[in-house]
DNA sequence: AACATTAGTTGCGTGTTAAG
DNA sequence: CTTAACACGCAACTAATGTT
C-alpha cells in the first residue's frame, strides 16, 4: 500500500506507450490517481480480482493487468507497472476521442460510451465476481469509455464501438450539447443510461408515462387540471358533460378525488399560475434550540396538555420561541422521541454531546463509487442507494440508525443526499427522473480537487493539464514532480479517512513523503 | 509543545411538497 | 389537519496542518 516511491519499480511506461497514449507521465498521474486514493480505506476489495489476478500490487495491477486483453493494445509482459497499464488506458481515450472529436467536451464520450454500454460496471463476469470499478482498483478511476471498451472486449456483450459519437441515432443537435458540457439526459434515445442495474423499472423503460408520474404533478398536468376545473367547454369537449366531475377527473389524472381536489386548491390560490414561479418563501431564520429552550419547551406542552387534555396552544408557543408552529411542534416530537431513546441506552447520552458515528469509508467515496457503477456516471439517489446497498464491504459502514423525524429513513440515506448536493464533484444535472434529482459524477472536478490538494499538500504550485505538446515520452517521466504525486497515491479523492477510523488512523507514507515530514 | 487555523465530515433545523 | 419525506444550509465536531 505503500507509496513512498511511485515509480518504485517495475518501470514505467515505455516510450513507445507513452507516445501512443499521446499524454505526458504527469497526466497519467493524474487519471490514475482518481480513484487510486482510497484503496487503503477498502482492503477487502482488493479479494475481488479474477482468480487468477496477480496479487503483487496492492495498488491493483493485478486487476489492471486482467483487464488487458480487452485493450487491444497488444500483450503486455507480466510485471508492467501500473504507470504502463494507465498510459495504456489513455491511449484507448485519446484514440475515443480523437476518433469521436470530442477532446475537450471532459465528460461526454465517457458518458456516451457509458450509455451505450448499458453499464460498464462489471467486466467479465458476475456481480461480485470482478468489479472493474473497485475502490481498489485504478481501472475503476479510468475513463468509463475506457473500462466499457475493455469490458466490451472482454466480455463481449458490451463493447463500445468508437464510432459510438457518429451513430444515427445521436442528432448534431445533441452532440453538440454534449460537447458543451451539458448531456441532455432526457433526450438521450430510450434504453440509454437511464435504466440502471436494480432498477424497478429496468425491463420497461417505456412503460406508460403515467404510471411513473402517479404521484407526482408536472406542469402539463397541472394546466390540464385548472383547465378542467375553469374550463366548462373543455369538460365537455373530453368528458362528454360541462359537469364538473371529480370522479371522472379521478380517472382522468390517476389521482385521487382528495389529491385533486386539494392539488386544485393549491393551484388557484397560486399567485400566478403558469406564467410566473411563486416567490419562494424566505427562510427564516435558524434557530438553535438550547437546551433550556427544548426543557421549557417540554414543560410548557406537558403543562398545557396536563391541564385540559389536548389543548395546546402551539401558536402560542410557537410565537415565544420564535419558530414556525410546525417546527415547534417537530422539534417537541424530535424532543420526545430523543428522550426515549436515550432511556433504552442510558451510556449513549452523555451531557448532551452530539454523538459522532464516523464511519471507516466516508458517503463521498460510496456514492463515487455508485455513481461509477451507473450508466453515464449518473444516477438519482435512489439508484445510488441501490447500489451502495447492494455492495458487501458498505454495508456495515452505514449508519443505519432511523432519522428522527422520520419512521423509517435511515440516517446514512440523508447524509447521500447531503453530500451529493454539498460536494461539487458531483453535478446536478438539472433533469429529474421521476422526482429524484438525477446526479452526475464529474470526473473532471474529482482529477482536479484531487490533483490540487495533492499538490497543496506537498507545497507544489497548481498543476497545468498537459496539452497537446505534452507528448514527449519522457518529459515528465522523471522530471516534473507532478506524476510523483500523481501517481498511484493512496491519497487522491480526499478520502482520507483511516482504515480503523479516526481513532487509528494509519501511517500515511505518501503524506510524509510528500511533505518531507519524519 | 502549545495554540491557531483550515478542511472535511456529520448532525441538526427547517422550508417545501406530497399524500392520507 | 397531520405525517412523511426530500432537500438544503448552517453548526458542530475532528483531525490535519501551520505558526509561534
Amino acid at each position: 500500500m505503500h507509496m513512498s516511491g511511485a515509480h518504485d519499480g517495475s518501470g514505467g511506461p515505455t516510450s513507445e506507450e507513452l507516445a501512443a497514449a499521446g499524454l505526458s507521465s504527469s497526466g497519467l498521474g493524474l487519471s490514475h490517481s482518481i480513484f487510486g486514493g482510497a484503496s487503503h480505506l477498502l482492503p477487502h476489495l482488493s479479494q475481488l480480482g479474477p482468480p487468477g489476478s496477480n496479487p503483487g500490487g496492492p495498488a491493483g495491477p493485478g486487476n489492471a493487468m486482467a483487464l488487458l486483453p480487452g485493450l487491444g493494445l497488444g500483450a503486455l509482459p507480466p510485471g508492467t507497472s501500473p504507470e504502463a497499464l494507465l498510459a495504456l488506458h489513455n491511449a484507448q481515450i485519446a484514440a475515443l476521442q480523437a476518433h469521436g472529436g470530442a477532446g475537450q467536451m471532459g465528460l461526454s464520450a465517457e458518458m456516451l460510451a457509458a450509455a451505450a454500454s448499458g453499464g460498464f460496471a462489471m467486466a467479465g463476469g458476475e456481480h461480485g465476481q470482478f468489479p472493474t470499478l473497485g475502490p481498489d482498483m485504478q481501472p475503476m478511476g479510468l475513463d468509463p469509455a475506457t473500462l466499457a471498451a475493455v469490458a466490451g472486449a472482454q466480455g463481449g456483450q458490451m463493447a463500445i464501438p468508437l464510432d459510438f459519437l457518429s451513430l444515427p441515432h445521436l442528432s448534431p443537435e445533441l452532440l453538440q450539447s454534449i460537447q458543451a458540457g451539458n448531456l441532455p439526459f432526457n433526450m438521450l434515445p430510450a434504453g440509454y443510461g437511464m435504466a440502471p442495474m436494480g432498477s424497478p423499472t429496468e425491463q420497461q423503460p417505456t412503460a406508460d408515462p403515467n404510471m411513473v408520474y402517479k404521484n407526482w404533478w408536472d406542469e402539463e398536468d397541472e394546466k390540464e387540471l385548472l383547465r378542467f376545473v375553469g374550463d366548462g367547454e373543455y369538460r365537455r369537449l373530453k368528458l362528454g358533460s360541462e359537469e364538473l366531475d371529480w370522479q371522472a377527473l379521478e380517472a382522468h389524472f390517476r389521482r385521487s378525488q382528495n389529491a385533486l381536489r386539494k392539488k386544485y386548491w393549491m393551484l388557484s390560490k397560486a399567485p400566478m399560475p403558469g406564467t410566473m414561479e411563486a416567490t419562494p418563501k424566505q427562510r427564516a431564520e435558524r434557530k438553535n434550540w438550547t437546551e433550556e429552550e427544548t426543557a421549557e419547551l417540554k414543560r410548557l406542552v406537558a403543562a398545557q396538555s396536563g391541564a385540559d387534555g389536548e389543548s395546546v396552544d402551539w401558536e402560542k408557543l410557537a410565537a415565544h420561541f420564535g419558530t414556525s408552529v410546525q417546527t415547534v411542534k417537530r422539534k417537541h416530537r424530535h424532543a420526545q422521541e430523543h428522550l426515549s431513546l436515550a432511556s433504552g441506552t442510558p451510556a449513549s447520552t452523555e451531557k448532551g454531546k452530539r454523538q459522532h458515528h464516523r464511519k471507516n469509508v466516508p458517503y463521498r467515496w460510496m456514492i463515487v463509487y455508485a455513481l461509477s457503477q451507473l450508466p453515464g456516471l449518473e444516477g438519482t439517489a435512489l439508484q445510488i442507494f441501490d447500489v451502495i446497498e447492494g455492495y458487501a464491504p458498505f454495508v456495515d459502514q452505514l449508519d443505519t440508525r432511523i432519522m428522527p423525524g422520520t419512521k423509517h429513513v435511515p440516517r446514512w440515506k440523508i447524509q447521500v443526499r447531503k453530500v451529493l448536493s454539498a460536494d461539487n464533484i458531483f453535478r446536478n444535472t438539472g433533469h429529474k427522473q421521476k422526482h429524484e434529482t438525477v446526479w452526475q459524477l464529474d470526473p473532471v472536478a474529482l482529477q482536479e480537487t484531487n490533483a490540487e490538494r495533492q499538490r497543496q499538500r506537498a507545497g507544489l504550485p497548481p498543476f497545468q493539464f498537459p496539452t497537446e505538446q505534452a507528448e514527449g515520452p519522457q518529459g515528465g517521466e522523471g522530471a516534473a514532480p507532478s506524476q510523483h504525486l500523481g501517481m498511484g497515491m493512496p491519497h487522491s479523492l480526499g478520502l482520507e479517512a483511516g482504515q480503523g477510523g479516526y481513532g487509528a488512523r494509519p501511517a500515511h507514507n505518501y503524506d510524509e513523503a510528500a511533505r518531507g515530514r519524519g
